[in-house]
DNA sequence: GTCGAATCTCAAGTGGACTTGAGGTCAAGG
DNA sequence: CCTTGACCTCAAGTCCACTTGAGATTCGAC
């Protein structure tokens, strides 16, 4: 059993719970690195794991991606980032959060109008424009609420 | 000016702000329909207007193309759908938004003891692995978020 | 030395929801 | 009559986040 402080893809990959082909797929997006032994296999420091979490939770409230690439990349450079690196960077999601169950609070609440004067009539059903205030320009409708809930 | 109670196509586009392509499609799949005119063209009743409230709410609320045509499908053929037939159906996502917001909070709730704790540790993270009960088998993760929210 | 498991690269495929483009038809106004 | 714009069909393309497959190499246990 090798042994070291560093992880294989699929050391690194059954820990993470992600598929070694994602991995791959991460790092040549810049999500993660990894050194390479002289025959050319990845080698990925722990902290990696770390990076991960913060992927996966990234994904979860929705977001792409490169805007977790985005966010990643503010991280220190050189060394290991610290719990208040991670803090600040997971701060910023919180209030991404607080949005979205504000827009589906928001969408519940009118859909209970809704139910109740049956209208559900375009542009003025609060569930298919939410947050209205559209009906004026193009009308796009859904525009207002968090893409993550888009989807698409 | 034509002036019939049939909406073309570039009306129903208009007045429901999606484009004619995406209308054209919606055909395909079923979510509307549409009689032709001798020389082919669409003509749409108005009602589809509210059949495409109806779709563009359940896209935001996270629903998929089939799931709301499954849902429109039990609507009654043959007569126009009442408001009791569209408060059944907007019902159903009454609980898919109650769901939906209860899962966020419980995100937005674990975020604010990772924030405290600076873990953002995979399997044990709330975050990372929502509604917990993970850490057991496969550990596919965020397996628990309603899928609207995982989104890909 | 030999075998199987793990890894590598690179190209192509997947699915959902559409959009875009090519090439053609039709209706209304001047 | 002619043009313009709306409309038609059908095939193919787009975006995102990956997965799958082919073909080649390498590691480690026996």
């Amino acid at each position: 059993m090798r042994t070291t402080d560093l992880l294989t893809i699929g050391e690194l990959s059954q820990r993470s719970g992600m598929a070694p082909s994602a991995l791959r797929y991460y790092e040549e997006l810049g999500l993660i690195s990894s050194t390479r032994t002289p025959s050319g296999r990845r080698r990925f420091e722990r902290g990696t794991l770390r990076r991960l979490a913060f992927v996966r939770a990234g994904r979860n409230v929705g977001l792409t991606l490169e805007e977790i690439a985005a966010a990643l990349a503010t991280l220190p450079e050189g060394r290991t980032p610290t719990r208040a690196d991670w803090t600040r960077l997971s701060r910023t999601w919180r209030s991404r959060l607080d949005e979205q169950i504000a827009a589906l609070q928001a969408l519940r609440d009118d859909l209970g109008s809704c139910i109740g004067c049956g209208c559900l009539s375009l542009r003025r059903c609060a569930l298919s424009n939410p947050s209205d205030s559209a009906g004026g320009a193009g009308a796009t409708g859904a525009a207002y609420l968090p893409t993550a809930l888009r989807r698409g």
